[in-house]
DNA sequence: TATGAATGAGTTTTCATTCAT
DNA sequence: GATGAATGAAAACTCATTCAT
């Protein structure tokens, strides 16, 4: 197995998926970028979508690795959104917000793909939930909300945050949130008080 | 000019786009859908794109009509998570939650397609700020947030959570969340105190 | 519906069945044989393997109404022989043959195409019973044949003889086949007796 | 030469043949099937047709030697009947008629193909040829029709007789179709007499 | 105002085959 | 003797769009 070749086909779909959109994701394109058959798509995946899944799939996997310590070591809330902040920023540099939109807006047009989409999303959620417990540990939320939901909640906020990235085709806007957020986590903060 | 057919494309085109999703709704679909000709899409819309942005924008302002009262009379934070719950059951009931998700992904998909998306965005915008805006008088929160900036924030969470409820096929995750908001109301009314 | 158009694209299908046998009949090679746009194939016909079962439907519908007066006049067995004969020869002449061996032969390949090849089997089963049915009565064989089974027989023939036609590339063989049933049917004719 | 290895080629092809069609043996299908890889079938018949060929050749040859005495035993038109019957159940049920008639599709289909088919195909006139000569020994009819000529009618009826066995997925009518000639053959063995 | 025939460029995908190793 | 990576041509089919009527 030509492991470097299926990595730079793979690499050739990152690219054209943030160069020309989900739609603009031909398989064709695909071969133009990375210059290579477009027969080598379905040689090593099969379908585009698998192979537009395993995009979304490896880079994803990285992001997770990347900040999963990062998120691990945030004991308060402010720590908490200042990693987040900082996730923001950094996954959008690297393209991957652009990544995750076009594949969840596919996932919605495209019916099939959606719940290839979902699967990818799970690991995210439960770091969240487990970020979001520890955090809540001794707080007086601690009885009240579920790590679950709040967790849902975040990727909620985090998946409306990259689409509307997209659309305006900015990240300041998303930026702005984020320093609320920042704002806001000392004064709950302050609502924590060890038993 | 046909109103009534015109008001009969835009219909079957919605239909569509419920049943089918972003990339089902070819013209062809559309045209079996409605029971007409797709030559007619582009005698009155010139072209698949457009018809797709004036459904939208006519089930926008409809939405938009039906509830800008109801917003409007919300004075406490916990009232207008009532109505923002009910808003939600609504948009998902009437189906309007999903020809935004499905336009908001096809904006995202379809490069050329995102800023006409974008555009009618803005009057739910304000119409947040709005509200925002007189539910934070008098609040102690009153000269630390912008309340363009909540409502962008509310927009954005609004936005991630009809496309999870697109992605996951279920409305129940996203009114866990508005509960969550709800119960969290009383609580900020709390720190709300007239001068 | 231009009902030109399509007898069009039927006789262009047609004949380039005849001429380049069913793996060389793509969509292309039939729209350029009738010099119109691939695309037309599946605007009226949906699918190659439609547009492919019309040939042999057409065809087959114009045979057996040429031959069915013709075929219910013969009385005799011998009779029977000689207009097999002769709806062989002029089958073979317009081509019918290959239209049928190229879709037969189709229709085992592709095992979807199989069963709408059947479909048009029935009626040429039910004329050759009813033929058979006639010439047997009043003979001794009435009682121990079944005209079915005998029509069956009859169609096993015909089918496996156009195959070998169109294998050996001469009709001559399977001609020198049925003169061997004429030269018997007289012998036959013996056994029949009035009651 | 790896014979072994040519034979498990062999069997892959003639498994996939029965499996799933002419149609669905591609050099992919077979490889799969036999668990090896799609290059060794250059590597050893050149080409996917020929090793199509092969198959056909292969199983011709062992059914040939296999029935070659049995047929030659037979003495009686009656006789001939029974074992035709005989190689015809045993045929489909080892899966040769399904190769036979997939082969035959193919070569119909396959302009290319035919002559290779055919080639196959004059053994078994032989043997037919033979059988049916000394069946007609000393009976009225020796005169009157040439061996080979019936020898060709009995192929004829064993091609179609295939085919429609796939076409119609069941080889019940064929075996009616046998039972038929098995009862004439009685009355066929009264009209030779001995000089 | 509306139809429906027709186009042409595009899509994903499959395939037999080659070839370096 | 055998592998598996890679190719290029072709396959069926879809689509938005145009245009004569």
């Amino acid at each position: 197995m030509a492991v470097e070749t299926k990595a730079q086909i793979v690499a050739a779909a990152g690219e054209t998926l943030k160069a020309r959109g989900f739609a603009g994701t031909s398989t064709r394109a695909i071969a133009a970028t990375g210059g290579f058959n477009p027969g080598l798509i379905f040689y090593y995946y099969g379908s585009l979508h698998e192979l537009l899944v395993a995009v979304l799939a490896e880079s994803s996997a990285a992001r997770l690795a990347r900040y999963r310590s990062a998120v691990e070591d945030a004991a308060t809330i402010a720590e908490l959104f200042v990693v987040l902040r900082r996730i923001y920023r950094e996954d959008y540099e690297t393209g991957y917000v652009r990544v995750v939109s076009e594949l969840v807006a596919g996932g919605i047009a495209h019916r099939e793909l959606g719940p290839r989409v979902v699967e990818l999303m799970e690991p995210w959620i439960e770091l969240a939930e487990g970020a979001i417990e520890r955090a809540l540990t001794d707080s007086p939320f601690e009885q009240m909300v579920a790590p679950r939901e709040l967790a849902l909640a975040a990727i909620t906020f985090y998946l409306g945050a990259n689409l509307l990235t997209q659309l305006l085709d900015e990240s300041a806007a998303v930026e702005r949130l984020l320093d609320l957020g920042e704002q806001a986590a000392p004064m709950l903060e302050l609502l924590r008080q060890p038993r």
